[in-house]
DNA sequence: CGTACATTTGATTTGAATCAACGTTGGTGG
DNA sequence: CCACCAACGTTGATTCAAATCAAATGTACG
Protein backbone atom coordinates (compact mmCIF):
# COMPACT_ATOMS: atom_id res chain seq x y z
CA UNK A 1 0.00 0.00 0.00
CA UNK A 2 2.86 2.47 0.94
CA UNK A 3 4.50 1.69 -2.05
CA UNK A 4 1.88 3.04 -4.52
CA UNK A 5 3.07 6.43 -4.47
CA UNK A 6 1.49 9.22 -6.24
CA UNK A 7 3.00 8.44 -9.27
CA UNK A 8 1.54 4.88 -9.49
CA UNK A 9 -2.24 6.01 -9.70
CA UNK A 10 -1.92 8.75 -12.22
CA UNK A 11 -1.81 8.67 -16.12
CA UNK A 12 1.79 10.63 -17.06
CA UNK A 13 -0.57 13.60 -17.91
CA UNK A 14 -1.88 14.13 -14.37
CA UNK A 15 1.16 13.40 -12.90
CA UNK A 16 2.68 16.22 -14.47
CA UNK A 17 -0.16 18.69 -13.61
CA UNK A 18 0.06 17.19 -10.23
CA UNK A 19 3.55 17.48 -9.56
CA UNK A 20 3.35 21.40 -12.00
CA UNK A 21 0.32 22.58 -9.14
CA UNK A 22 2.65 22.29 -6.17
CA UNK A 23 6.47 22.93 -5.92
CA UNK A 24 8.90 20.80 -4.23
CA UNK A 25 10.18 21.55 -0.63
CA UNK A 26 13.67 20.12 0.83
CA UNK A 27 14.34 20.10 4.41
CA UNK A 28 17.39 18.31 5.90
CA UNK A 29 17.67 16.39 8.96
CA UNK A 30 15.97 18.15 12.02
CA UNK A 31 13.78 20.52 10.34
CA UNK A 32 10.39 21.13 11.07
CA UNK A 33 7.59 20.42 8.30
CA UNK A 34 4.83 21.62 9.85
CA UNK A 35 4.14 22.77 13.89
CA UNK A 36 1.51 20.93 16.26
CA UNK A 37 -1.42 23.58 16.28
CA UNK A 38 -0.22 25.46 13.07
CA UNK A 39 -3.02 26.11 10.23
CA UNK A 40 -3.71 23.16 8.45
CA UNK A 41 -3.14 24.82 5.07
CA UNK A 42 -1.27 22.83 3.02
CA UNK A 43 -0.81 19.11 2.02
CA UNK A 44 2.60 17.50 1.34
CA UNK A 45 2.82 14.37 -0.91
CA UNK A 46 6.51 12.96 0.18
CA UNK A 47 8.63 11.85 -2.40
CA UNK A 48 11.99 11.36 -0.64
CA UNK A 49 13.34 11.05 2.83
CA UNK A 50 11.21 10.60 6.30
CA UNK A 51 9.27 12.42 8.60
CA UNK A 52 8.12 11.63 12.04
CA UNK A 53 4.96 12.91 13.85
CA UNK A 54 4.97 13.45 17.11
CA UNK A 55 3.39 15.66 19.79
CA UNK A 56 5.38 17.04 23.59
CA UNK A 57 3.50 16.83 26.89
CA UNK A 58 4.21 20.10 28.38
CA UNK A 59 6.86 18.99 30.64
CA UNK A 60 8.70 17.37 27.91
CA UNK A 61 7.71 14.05 27.38
CA UNK A 62 7.39 13.32 24.04
CA UNK A 63 5.40 10.44 22.29
CA UNK A 64 6.02 9.53 17.89
CA UNK A 65 2.95 8.87 16.40
CA UNK A 66 4.40 7.49 13.37
CA UNK A 67 6.45 7.67 10.57
CA UNK A 68 6.20 8.75 7.33
CA UNK A 69 7.85 7.17 3.75
CA UNK A 70 8.09 8.32 0.50
CA UNK A 71 4.69 7.52 -1.15
CA UNK A 72 2.87 8.91 2.25
CA UNK A 73 0.57 12.39 2.92
CA UNK A 74 1.17 15.22 5.07
CA UNK A 75 -2.13 17.00 6.24
CA UNK A 76 -4.90 15.74 4.42
CA UNK A 77 -6.67 16.02 8.58
CA UNK A 78 -9.59 17.64 7.74
CA UNK A 79 -9.07 19.32 10.78
CA UNK A 80 -8.53 23.04 11.06
CA UNK A 81 -5.23 22.62 13.07
CA UNK A 82 -2.27 20.11 12.87
CA UNK A 83 -2.33 17.30 16.14
CA UNK A 84 1.15 17.09 15.55
CA UNK A 85 4.58 18.26 14.48
CA UNK A 86 5.88 16.55 11.74
CA UNK A 87 10.14 16.75 11.37
CA UNK A 88 12.45 15.40 9.04
CA UNK A 89 14.58 12.10 10.07
CA UNK A 90 16.69 12.44 7.14
CA UNK A 91 16.88 14.85 4.28
CA UNK A 92 13.67 15.29 2.71
CA UNK A 93 11.96 16.41 -0.79
CA UNK A 94 8.13 17.43 -0.47
CA UNK A 95 5.72 18.09 -2.63
CA UNK A 96 3.70 20.99 -1.57
CA UNK A 97 -0.07 22.04 -2.50
CA UNK A 98 -2.59 24.68 -1.38
CA UNK A 99 -5.52 22.85 0.37
CA UNK A 100 -7.79 24.60 -1.89
CA UNK A 101 -5.83 23.34 -5.38
CA UNK A 102 -5.22 19.89 -3.50
CA UNK A 103 -8.92 19.29 -3.04
CA UNK A 104 -10.00 20.43 -6.64
CA UNK A 105 -7.27 18.59 -8.27
CA UNK A 106 -8.69 15.38 -6.47
CA UNK A 107 -12.08 16.19 -7.49
CA UNK A 108 -10.80 15.87 -10.94
CA UNK A 109 -8.81 12.65 -10.43
CA UNK A 110 -11.09 9.69 -8.72
CA UNK A 111 -7.83 7.42 -9.07
CA UNK A 112 -6.32 9.67 -6.76
CA UNK A 113 -9.09 10.04 -4.39
CA UNK A 114 -9.19 6.23 -3.76
CA UNK A 115 -5.19 6.16 -3.26
CA UNK A 116 -5.92 8.86 -0.03
CA UNK A 117 -8.68 6.78 1.02
CA UNK A 118 -6.21 3.91 1.03
CA UNK A 119 -3.33 5.30 2.77
CA UNK A 120 -5.83 6.94 5.56
CA UNK A 121 -7.42 3.49 5.96
CA UNK A 122 -3.51 2.17 6.49
CA UNK A 123 -2.64 4.89 8.53
CA UNK A 124 -5.40 3.79 10.98
CA UNK A 125 -4.64 0.26 10.82
CA UNK A 126 -1.03 0.98 11.58
CA UNK A 127 -1.85 3.25 14.32
CA UNK A 128 -4.34 1.15 15.88
CA UNK A 129 -1.78 -1.91 15.87
CA UNK A 130 0.52 0.12 17.70
CA UNK A 131 -1.91 0.97 20.40
CA UNK A 132 -1.67 -2.75 21.28
CA UNK A 133 2.09 -2.41 21.27
CA UNK A 134 1.91 0.53 23.24
CA UNK A 135 -0.87 -0.40 26.09
CA UNK A 136 -0.18 -4.05 26.66
CA UNK A 137 3.37 -5.14 25.61
CA UNK A 138 6.63 -5.29 27.06
CA UNK A 139 10.05 -3.59 26.08
CA UNK A 140 11.22 -6.97 24.57
CA UNK A 141 7.78 -7.44 22.43
CA UNK A 142 7.93 -3.68 21.53
CA UNK A 143 11.38 -3.85 20.48
CA UNK A 144 11.42 -7.09 18.27
CA UNK A 145 8.11 -5.92 16.58
CA UNK A 146 9.52 -2.35 15.23
CA UNK A 147 12.23 -4.40 14.35
CA UNK A 148 9.98 -6.30 12.33
CA UNK A 149 8.29 -3.68 11.36
CA UNK A 150 11.76 -2.26 9.94
CA UNK A 151 12.43 -5.14 8.23
CA UNK A 152 8.77 -4.55 6.87
CA UNK A 153 9.68 -1.18 5.05
CA UNK A 154 12.81 -2.24 3.14
CA UNK A 155 11.49 -5.57 0.87
CA UNK A 156 13.19 -5.36 -1.63
CA UNK A 157 15.45 -2.37 -0.28
CA UNK A 158 17.75 -3.03 1.53
CA UNK A 159 20.77 -4.98 0.44
CA UNK A 160 21.78 -8.47 1.50
CA UNK A 161 19.32 -8.97 4.28
CA UNK A 162 20.99 -5.69 6.39
CA UNK A 163 18.05 -3.79 7.35
CA UNK A 164 18.52 -0.03 8.15
CA UNK A 165 17.58 1.40 11.68
CA UNK A 166 17.02 5.61 9.81
CA UNK A 167 16.21 7.21 13.09
CA UNK A 168 17.96 7.73 16.55
CA UNK A 169 17.96 5.66 19.85
CA UNK A 170 15.88 8.39 21.00
CA UNK A 171 13.08 8.32 18.23
CA UNK A 172 12.98 4.54 18.44
CA UNK A 173 12.46 5.13 22.50
CA UNK A 174 9.72 7.92 21.74
CA UNK A 175 7.89 5.91 19.50
CA UNK A 176 7.74 2.44 21.63
CA UNK A 177 6.92 4.48 24.51
CA UNK A 178 10.56 3.56 26.36
CA UNK A 179 13.23 5.13 27.42
CA UNK A 180 16.68 5.22 25.41
CA UNK A 181 18.79 3.22 27.71
CA UNK A 182 15.78 0.30 27.56
CA UNK A 183 16.21 0.45 24.32
CA UNK A 184 19.82 0.06 24.08
CA UNK A 185 19.24 -2.53 26.80
CA UNK A 186 16.83 -4.87 24.64
CA UNK A 187 18.72 -4.71 20.98
CA UNK A 188 21.62 -5.85 23.60
CA UNK A 189 20.01 -8.42 24.73
CA UNK A 190 18.44 -9.56 21.41
CA UNK A 191 22.28 -9.59 19.85
CA UNK A 192 23.56 -11.91 22.85
CA UNK A 193 20.77 -14.32 22.54
CA UNK A 194 22.10 -14.09 18.54
CA UNK A 195 18.47 -13.52 17.85
CA UNK A 196 19.96 -10.08 15.54
CA UNK A 197 23.14 -9.06 14.29
CA UNK A 198 24.71 -5.36 14.67
CA UNK A 199 25.76 -4.43 11.37
CA UNK A 200 26.56 -0.70 12.30
CA UNK A 201 24.89 1.23 14.64
CA UNK A 202 21.82 2.42 12.05
CA UNK A 203 21.71 -1.06 10.83
CA UNK A 204 21.16 -4.89 11.63
CA UNK A 205 20.93 -8.01 10.18
CA UNK A 206 18.43 -10.92 11.15
CA UNK A 207 19.64 -14.00 12.71
CA UNK A 208 16.52 -15.87 14.34
CA UNK A 209 13.51 -14.80 12.00
CA UNK A 210 10.78 -17.01 13.73
CA UNK A 211 12.35 -16.67 17.95
CA UNK A 212 12.24 -12.29 16.86
CA UNK A 213 8.71 -13.27 15.71
CA UNK A 214 7.62 -14.93 18.62
CA UNK A 215 9.13 -12.84 20.66
CA UNK A 216 7.03 -9.83 19.22
CA UNK A 217 3.87 -12.05 20.22
CA UNK A 218 0.61 -11.51 18.45
CA UNK B 1 -18.16 14.97 13.51
CA UNK B 2 -19.53 12.03 15.04
CA UNK B 3 -22.28 13.79 15.65
CA UNK B 4 -23.39 13.92 12.00
CA UNK B 5 -24.78 10.36 11.60
CA UNK B 6 -25.94 9.36 8.36
CA UNK B 7 -28.75 10.92 8.01
CA UNK B 8 -27.12 14.13 8.24
CA UNK B 9 -25.62 14.11 5.25
CA UNK B 10 -28.05 12.56 2.48
CA UNK B 11 -31.50 13.91 1.36
CA UNK B 12 -34.58 12.11 2.52
CA UNK B 13 -34.87 9.82 -0.58
CA UNK B 14 -30.96 8.88 -0.74
CA UNK B 15 -31.75 8.57 3.10
CA UNK B 16 -34.26 6.25 2.37
CA UNK B 17 -32.38 4.00 -0.48
CA UNK B 18 -29.70 3.85 1.89
CA UNK B 19 -31.36 1.83 4.21
CA UNK B 20 -33.30 0.16 2.39
CA UNK B 21 -30.15 -1.13 0.90
CA UNK B 22 -29.18 -2.95 3.84
CA UNK B 23 -31.01 -4.57 6.46
CA UNK B 24 -30.79 -3.61 10.40
CA UNK B 25 -29.30 -5.97 12.96
CA UNK B 26 -29.20 -6.27 16.70
CA UNK B 27 -26.70 -7.07 19.11
CA UNK B 28 -27.21 -7.71 22.75
CA UNK B 29 -24.07 -6.48 25.58
CA UNK B 30 -21.91 -9.19 24.83
CA UNK B 31 -21.68 -10.51 21.42
CA UNK B 32 -19.46 -10.07 19.11
CA UNK B 33 -20.23 -8.00 15.83
CA UNK B 34 -17.23 -9.09 13.52
CA UNK B 35 -14.07 -11.38 14.47
CA UNK B 36 -10.64 -10.28 14.21
CA UNK B 37 -9.20 -12.12 11.35
CA UNK B 38 -12.86 -12.34 9.73
CA UNK B 39 -13.35 -11.61 5.99
CA UNK B 40 -14.13 -8.04 6.14
CA UNK B 41 -17.16 -9.19 3.39
CA UNK B 42 -19.68 -6.07 5.45
CA UNK B 43 -19.84 -2.52 5.86
CA UNK B 44 -21.87 -1.25 8.82
CA UNK B 45 -23.10 1.87 10.26
CA UNK B 46 -24.31 2.21 14.66
CA UNK B 47 -27.41 3.58 15.04
CA UNK B 48 -27.94 2.37 18.18
CA UNK B 49 -25.90 1.30 21.41
CA UNK B 50 -21.85 0.64 21.84
CA UNK B 51 -19.28 -1.01 20.03
CA UNK B 52 -15.33 -1.84 21.11
CA UNK B 53 -12.79 -3.09 19.24
CA UNK B 54 -10.49 -5.20 20.68
CA UNK B 55 -7.37 -7.46 20.28
CA UNK B 56 -6.42 -10.30 22.14
CA UNK B 57 -2.48 -11.26 22.25
CA UNK B 58 -1.91 -15.14 22.77
CA UNK B 59 -1.63 -14.91 26.13
CA UNK B 60 -4.87 -13.22 27.02
CA UNK B 61 -3.54 -9.80 26.78
CA UNK B 62 -6.36 -7.68 25.77
CA UNK B 63 -6.03 -3.77 24.41
CA UNK B 64 -9.20 -2.35 23.19
CA UNK B 65 -8.48 0.10 20.45
CA UNK B 66 -11.53 2.39 20.60
CA UNK B 67 -15.26 2.31 21.43
CA UNK B 68 -17.76 3.21 18.38
CA UNK B 69 -20.30 5.67 18.76
CA UNK B 70 -23.63 5.96 16.84
CA UNK B 71 -22.87 7.04 13.36
CA UNK B 72 -19.81 5.69 13.00
CA UNK B 73 -19.06 3.11 10.87
CA UNK B 74 -17.56 -0.55 11.10
CA UNK B 75 -15.27 -2.15 8.31
CA UNK B 76 -14.38 0.76 6.03
CA UNK B 77 -11.25 -1.05 6.34
CA UNK B 78 -9.54 -1.42 2.82
CA UNK B 79 -8.08 -4.67 3.73
CA UNK B 80 -9.17 -8.00 3.42
CA UNK B 81 -9.22 -9.11 6.78
CA UNK B 82 -10.74 -7.29 9.77
CA UNK B 83 -7.71 -6.28 12.41
CA UNK B 84 -9.63 -5.62 15.22
CA UNK B 85 -12.65 -7.48 17.37
CA UNK B 86 -16.10 -5.45 17.60
CA UNK B 87 -18.23 -6.73 20.24
CA UNK B 88 -21.23 -4.54 21.27
CA UNK B 89 -20.76 -3.40 24.95
CA UNK B 90 -24.50 -2.23 25.35
CA UNK B 91 -27.25 -3.74 23.03
CA UNK B 92 -26.87 -1.98 19.74
CA UNK B 93 -28.77 -1.92 16.39
CA UNK B 94 -26.80 -1.80 13.33
CA UNK B 95 -27.25 -1.08 9.37
CA UNK B 96 -25.72 -4.07 7.68
CA UNK B 97 -24.19 -3.46 4.03
CA UNK B 98 -22.64 -6.37 1.30
CA UNK B 99 -19.58 -4.12 0.90
CA UNK B 100 -20.12 -4.23 -2.82
CA UNK B 101 -23.61 -2.67 -2.66
CA UNK B 102 -21.93 -0.27 -0.04
CA UNK B 103 -19.37 0.87 -2.76
CA UNK B 104 -21.82 1.38 -5.64
CA UNK B 105 -24.06 3.25 -3.27
CA UNK B 106 -20.64 5.34 -2.28
CA UNK B 107 -20.34 6.57 -6.01
CA UNK B 108 -23.72 7.89 -6.53
CA UNK B 109 -23.36 10.14 -3.25
CA UNK B 110 -20.54 12.20 -2.73
CA UNK B 111 -21.73 13.57 0.13
CA UNK B 112 -21.78 10.37 1.61
CA UNK B 113 -18.28 9.46 0.45
CA UNK B 114 -16.90 13.08 2.34
CA UNK B 115 -18.86 11.66 5.52
CA UNK B 116 -16.58 8.56 5.44
CA UNK B 117 -13.46 10.92 4.84
CA UNK B 118 -14.15 12.87 7.63
CA UNK B 119 -15.03 9.63 10.18
CA UNK B 120 -11.72 7.88 8.80
CA UNK B 121 -9.68 11.42 9.99
CA UNK B 122 -11.57 11.53 12.88
CA UNK B 123 -10.63 7.75 13.68
CA UNK B 124 -6.87 8.48 13.14
CA UNK B 125 -6.89 11.70 14.65
CA UNK B 126 -8.30 9.82 18.21
CA UNK B 127 -6.14 7.04 17.30
CA UNK B 128 -2.66 9.00 17.28
CA UNK B 129 -4.34 11.03 20.41
CA UNK B 130 -4.79 7.31 22.12
CA UNK B 131 -1.39 6.69 21.05
CA UNK B 132 0.12 10.06 23.32
CA UNK B 133 -1.74 8.83 25.87
CA UNK B 134 -0.65 5.08 25.84
CA UNK B 135 3.45 5.97 25.42
CA UNK B 136 3.95 8.80 27.69
CA UNK B 137 0.90 9.23 30.22
CA UNK B 138 0.54 8.13 33.85
CA UNK B 139 -2.35 6.29 35.06
CA UNK B 140 -3.80 9.41 36.64
CA UNK B 141 -3.36 11.07 33.56
CA UNK B 142 -4.86 8.74 31.56
CA UNK B 143 -8.00 8.22 33.76
CA UNK B 144 -8.11 12.05 33.92
CA UNK B 145 -8.14 12.08 30.27
CA UNK B 146 -10.20 9.24 29.66
CA UNK B 147 -13.21 10.92 31.87
CA UNK B 148 -12.72 14.42 30.12
CA UNK B 149 -13.65 12.18 26.56
CA UNK B 150 -16.45 10.63 28.30
CA UNK B 151 -17.82 14.16 29.09
CA UNK B 152 -16.75 15.21 25.61
CA UNK B 153 -19.49 12.21 24.43
CA UNK B 154 -22.90 13.67 26.17
CA UNK B 155 -23.01 17.28 25.22
CA UNK B 156 -26.26 17.52 25.30
CA UNK B 157 -27.34 13.92 25.89
CA UNK B 158 -26.11 13.98 29.68
CA UNK B 159 -28.94 15.43 32.25
CA UNK B 160 -27.69 17.67 35.05
CA UNK B 161 -23.83 17.59 34.30
CA UNK B 162 -24.43 13.44 35.09
CA UNK B 163 -21.64 11.97 32.99
CA UNK B 164 -22.52 8.20 31.79
CA UNK B 165 -19.49 5.67 32.06
CA UNK B 166 -21.48 3.03 29.57
CA UNK B 167 -18.55 0.56 29.73
CA UNK B 168 -17.31 -1.83 32.68
CA UNK B 169 -13.65 -1.30 34.33
CA UNK B 170 -12.41 -4.25 32.77
CA UNK B 171 -13.22 -2.41 29.46
CA UNK B 172 -11.95 0.95 30.72
CA UNK B 173 -8.60 -0.72 32.18
CA UNK B 174 -7.65 -2.51 28.48
CA UNK B 175 -8.69 0.43 26.80
CA UNK B 176 -6.42 2.60 29.31
CA UNK B 177 -3.63 0.00 28.88
CA UNK B 178 -4.30 -0.15 32.88
CA UNK B 179 -5.38 -3.08 35.48
CA UNK B 180 -8.74 -3.05 36.46
CA UNK B 181 -7.20 -2.54 40.76
CA UNK B 182 -5.14 0.84 38.85
CA UNK B 183 -8.68 2.38 37.51
CA UNK B 184 -10.74 1.87 40.56
CA UNK B 185 -7.57 3.37 42.75
CA UNK B 186 -7.57 6.19 40.55
CA UNK B 187 -10.97 6.76 40.19
CA UNK B 188 -10.93 6.72 44.36
CA UNK B 189 -8.27 9.37 44.33
CA UNK B 190 -10.11 11.69 42.57
CA UNK B 191 -13.17 11.31 43.91
CA UNK B 192 -10.96 11.20 47.35
CA UNK B 193 -9.62 14.49 46.34
CA UNK B 194 -12.99 15.93 45.26
CA UNK B 195 -12.45 16.48 41.61
CA UNK B 196 -15.28 14.16 40.29
CA UNK B 197 -18.11 12.64 42.28
CA UNK B 198 -19.34 9.45 42.02
CA UNK B 199 -23.27 9.21 41.02
CA UNK B 200 -23.15 5.40 40.59
CA UNK B 201 -20.93 2.62 39.58
CA UNK B 202 -21.62 3.91 35.64
CA UNK B 203 -21.77 7.78 36.23
CA UNK B 204 -20.24 11.03 38.15
CA UNK B 205 -19.77 14.25 38.11
CA UNK B 206 -17.28 16.88 37.69
CA UNK B 207 -16.60 18.46 40.29
CA UNK B 208 -13.39 20.93 39.42
CA UNK B 209 -13.08 20.67 36.20
CA UNK B 210 -9.68 23.11 35.38
CA UNK B 211 -8.15 20.89 37.83
CA UNK B 212 -8.92 17.56 36.11
CA UNK B 213 -7.68 19.07 32.43
CA UNK B 214 -4.55 19.79 34.84
CA UNK B 215 -4.22 16.43 35.52
CA UNK B 216 -4.80 14.78 32.39
CA UNK B 217 -2.15 17.57 30.89
CA UNK B 218 -2.26 17.74 27.40
C1' DC C 1 -31.91 -14.88 50.29
C1' DG C 2 -27.89 -16.61 48.34
C1' DT C 3 -24.82 -17.18 44.65
C1' DA C 4 -21.91 -15.16 41.19
C1' DC C 5 -19.73 -11.41 39.56
C1' DA C 6 -17.90 -6.69 39.64
C1' DT C 7 -15.51 -3.48 42.19
C1' DT C 8 -12.76 -1.68 45.83
C1' DT C 9 -8.99 -1.81 49.03
C1' DG C 10 -4.61 -3.55 50.99
C1' DA C 11 0.24 -5.85 50.85
C1' DT C 12 3.96 -7.14 48.07
C1' DT C 13 6.59 -7.70 43.82
C1' DT C 14 8.55 -6.32 39.55
C1' DG C 15 9.68 -4.27 34.96
C1' DA C 16 11.08 -0.24 33.36
C1' DA C 17 12.51 4.43 34.78
C1' DT C 18 15.88 7.07 36.75
C1' DC C 19 20.43 8.22 38.15
C1' DA C 20 25.22 7.69 37.09
C1' DA C 21 29.24 6.53 34.60
C1' DC C 22 31.60 4.94 30.75
C1' DG C 23 32.39 3.94 25.55
C1' DT C 24 32.03 5.33 20.60
C1' DT C 25 31.74 8.04 16.70
C1' DG C 26 32.03 11.62 13.63
C1' DG C 27 33.04 16.36 12.71
C1' DT C 28 36.42 20.33 13.37
C1' DG C 29 40.42 22.74 13.51
C1' DG C 30 45.19 22.89 14.95
C1' DC D 1 46.65 13.50 10.15
C1' DC D 2 45.06 13.06 14.46
C1' DA D 3 43.59 15.19 18.94
C1' DC D 4 39.66 17.11 20.78
C1' DC D 5 34.98 17.43 21.84
C1' DA D 6 30.13 17.04 21.68
C1' DA D 7 26.50 14.07 20.64
C1' DC D 8 25.04 9.53 20.74
C1' DG D 9 24.92 5.10 22.64
C1' DT D 10 25.79 1.43 26.13
C1' DT D 11 26.04 -0.55 30.69
C1' DG D 12 25.42 -0.71 35.77
C1' DA D 13 23.01 0.41 40.39
C1' DT D 14 19.01 1.93 42.50
C1' DT D 15 14.20 3.59 42.77
C1' DC D 16 9.41 3.77 41.85
C1' DA D 17 4.80 3.40 39.56
C1' DA D 18 1.94 0.09 38.38
C1' DA D 19 1.28 -4.93 38.33
C1' DT D 20 0.30 -8.80 40.86
C1' DC D 21 -1.45 -11.31 44.66
C1' DA D 22 -4.96 -11.46 48.15
C1' DA D 23 -9.11 -10.36 50.57
C1' DA D 24 -13.15 -7.84 51.58
C1' DT D 25 -17.20 -5.37 50.05
C1' DG D 26 -20.89 -4.17 47.11
C1' DT D 27 -24.42 -5.30 43.60
C1' DA D 28 -27.53 -7.66 40.32
C1' DC D 29 -30.32 -11.46 39.54
C1' DG D 30 -32.44 -16.11 39.70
Amino acid sequence: MRELAVCGVLDADALRQFKESGPTVHYNAGDTVVFESDQATNVYSLTSGLLRLSKLLPDGRRQIAGFLFPGDFLGITMEEEHAFTAEAVAPSELCKFQRRQFDEFIERHPALERRLHAFAAHELAAARQQLVLLGRKTATERIASFLLMLEGHCHSVCANQEIAVPMSRADVADYLGLRIETVSREISRLKAHRVIQLTGRQSFRIVDRSRLKQMAEG
